[in-house]
DNA sequence: CGCGGGCCATACCGAATGGGTATTGGACGA
DNA sequence: TCGTCCAATACCCATTCGGTATGGCCCGCG
C-alpha cells in the first residue's frame, strides 16, 4: 500500500469508474485498473464491486476511503509544513532541486 | 515522498546513522542513503546534518519526524481496520493473495 | 603519525516495477 | 443487433530501484 495506491483508490472511489479516475489522474485505464487490483490483493479483500457501469464501493472500501483521504491530507500537510519551515537555517529558493538520481519533480497543473 | 521514504526517514532519524538504519530496515546502506538524499531533494531542503559519526536531525527534520510517525501509524491503523473489517460480505481466508502482477507479499519477521 | 574502523556518497549493473498500446469480453441502450 | 461504455488481460519497453564495489572523510589508538 503506497500513497499512489491510496490516491488511485480515492480517485476511483470518487469517480465511480476506473476510466474516469484514470483521466482525472492523467494515466491510462489499464495501469490504474491493475493498481486497484493489486491493492485489493495486498489487503486480501476486494474494495469494489464491479458493475456494468463502474466500480461500487464495498464495505471495506468505505472503511478505507475515509482513512485514505485522512492520510493523504496529512501528507499534504507535512509537505506544506516543510515548505513553510523552509530552510530556517540555510535557505535555498525552490527551483533548483538538485535531485541526483532522477526524481521527476512533477508539477500538478490544474486542468 | 512515498511511505517507504517516510519509513526510511524515521529509521535514520531514530538510529542517528544511515548504516544502522539500513540494518534495521534490512536493506543495504547505499540505497537508503540515496533515498534520504532523494527525499531531501524532493522537499527542497536538507533534513539532516551529516556529521562525522552520523546523521543529526535539522529543524525541518524534527518537523517532519512527528508527522511521518503519525502518518505511518495511520497507515497501520488502516491496515488493521481493513483486516478486522475483513470480508463481512464475501470472505476469503488470507494466505491466498492472488496478486496477478507480482506484489511481493512481504512478511515482517522480528529479528 | 600512520593505521584501522566508523561513517556517508558515488558509480555501476542487473532485476523488478510500472506505464503505455492493443485487445478481449461483458452489459446496457437505441 | 449494433454501438458504446465499462474493466481486465497480454505484451512491450522505459524507468526505478536495490545490491556490490569503491572512494573520501574523520576520529581514536597504538
Amino acid at each position: 500500500m503506497s500513497l499512489v495506491d491510496l490516491e488511485a483508490f480515492v480517485a476511483v472511489a470518487e469517480e465511480g469508474a476506473v476510466g474516469r479516475a484514470a483521466r482525472r489522474l492523467h494515466v491510462s485505464q489499464p495501469p490504474l485498473s491493475r493498481r486497484i487490483a493489486g491493492l485489493e490483493a495486498e489487503l486480501g479483500q476486494p474494495l469494489f464491486r464491479r458493475t456494468a457501469r463502474g466500480m461500487e464501493l464495498l464495505d471495506a472500501g468505505h472503511e478505507l476511503l475515509g482513512r485514505a483521504k485522512e492520510i493523504l491530507s496529512r501528507v499534504e500537510d507535512a509537505r506544506s509544513a516543510l515548505r513553510a519551515h523552509s530552510s530556517i537555517p540555510g535557505r535555498a529558493p525552490p527551483g533548483l532541486r538538485h535531485a541526483k538520481r532522477g526524481r521527476a519533480d512533477e508539477v500538478d497543473e490544474g486542468d
